[in-house]
DNA sequence: GGATAAATTGATACTGTATATCGCTATCAG
DNA sequence: CTGATAGCGATATACAGTATCAATTTATCC
């Protein structure tokens, strides 16, 4: 399997992370009444330099550094603000990944673990609608899409 | 909130579950290769009789008679051939139901708990076809719908 | 530049869910 | 009936995530 072919949806490997990204993050954090921290800035560098969902663990095994709680903290923050997403696994493995605002939901890759975002993907009417015929209102939803991505297609 | 006023998808409290019901699971797991036991058909029994999706502790507390482990044990049977199915709640509680096999998705109330059947909705095709857009081979999803149920509604 | 109040941190303990282990028992085919 | 073995259950263990709380850091106000 050839590892950086071409177009990609997301990095491979754990890029240094462009300041910028980081910048902007703790930016929307401060206009939120949040602090601009050492150990916050590390979590949001680490997870934006992961080039796909990753889990806490991972993200505290890159950060020694900073506390465990701290890391589930920080990533709970961002899951909030919707800085960061969380995607489940098959196996319902709990994983993060820094992505758009907004609704939207995740292709995830079986094989490599990369994940494309599904931005241009109408479920919600359709859902709403057989909802409606079972004399339910629905309130939300959650989805996730599992396959291979084109570089670990058979 | 009217505790049980009419149609309901589910039932509301833990029936003494039909035997024939029981016999009938129980007969399919014989088919491959499973044992008939006793404790077997008692966690098929008490799964039978919740209304609504019910979590494995639940069911160790409605059974105290038998084993923590085969409760565990006899719930990830049923999942495996298809006589449950695993639902997760907004919380990301698992839960399991009684369910009728092949693929389907659940309504799931939010303030009942009360689960229904989505078995009219074809979000497979949509998904498929956005997943290619991005060059991917779908090979699954998971998808649960909450909102409140005709009941509960405003 | 301090002083100060409050948010944040991190070490640790803890909780809840689920699985692994393993000697014993029950099931069922022959 | 009887032996091979699936299944059981008590218990230990694994693991993800949260609660606690004293110590530290941050932002703000003089």
């Amino acid at each position: 399997m050839t590892s950086s072919d071409a177009k990609h949806q997301g990095h491979d490997h754990p890029t240094p992370a462009s300041p910028a990204v980081v910048d902007d993050i703790v930016a929307q954090l401060a206009r939120q009444g949040y602090r601009d921290t050492e150990p916050r800035r590390l979590v949001i560098s680490a997870a934006a330099a992961q080039g796909r969902p990753f889990t806490a663990e991972e993200l505290c095994a890159v950060l020694p550094c900073v506390g465990r709680a701290t890391v589930y903290r920080g990533l709970r923050l961002l899951v909030e603000t919707e800085q960061v997403c969380r995607v489940l696994l098959e196996d319902r493995e709990l994983r993060y990944q820094l992505s758009p605002q907004g609704h939207h939901h995740h292709l995830l890759c079986a094989i490599c673990g990369l994940s494309a975002d599904l931005l241009d993907c109408d479920v919600e009417d359709l859902l709403r609608a057989a909802a409606d015929r079972a004399g339910f209102q629905m309130s939300g939803h959650w989805l996730e899409v599992y396959g291979r991505c084109g570089d670990c297609a058979d």
